[in-house]
DNA sequence: CCTATGGCTTCGG
DNA sequence: GCCGAAGCCATAG
């Protein structure tokens, strides 16, 4: 089974500490570069927030878009890894971007 | 099959 | 820089 959900948790697990990528990088990673909002729809039903780092991806513009566990909790956590947050947003937020190759294949 | 749902993105004003 | 509208898409019910 090839779900686009497993695909989702998996590249986000690829995310490194202290960086970030957003939801539009992750949906064009997985070869549907308009599927940015199914993306945070299948970050909010993730079944394991602390295996998978969804507090790692945030909005374009560099808000931090959501968290179910709470957005103060992404702030601390996104704090903890050495990204600094000001007024909800990322500060700097391409200084940290992590970006997916073109030539990434999903196992 | 149809509707609702989202932690989005982009553009225009 | 903020706001509204439009486009977009797999899943669940």
């Amino acid at each position: 089974m090839n779900d686009v959900k497993r695909n989702v948790y998996e590249l986000t697990k690829r995310i490194p500490a202290g960086r970030v990528t957003t939801y539009g990088e992750i949906a064009r990673a997985l070869d549907k570069p308009r599927a940015a909002r199914l993306v945070g729809k299948i970050l909010h039903d993730n079944p394991t927030p602390i295996i998978v780092p969804c507090h790692r991806v945030v909005m374009a513009d560099g808000s931090l878009g959501g968290y179910q566990g709470g957005i103060h909790k992404k702030i601390k956590l996104l704090e903890s890894e050495g990204v600094s947050i000001l007024d909800l947003k990322v500060v700097n937020v391409k200084a940290h971007l992590f970006l997916y190759p073109d030539n990434l294949v999903l196992r």
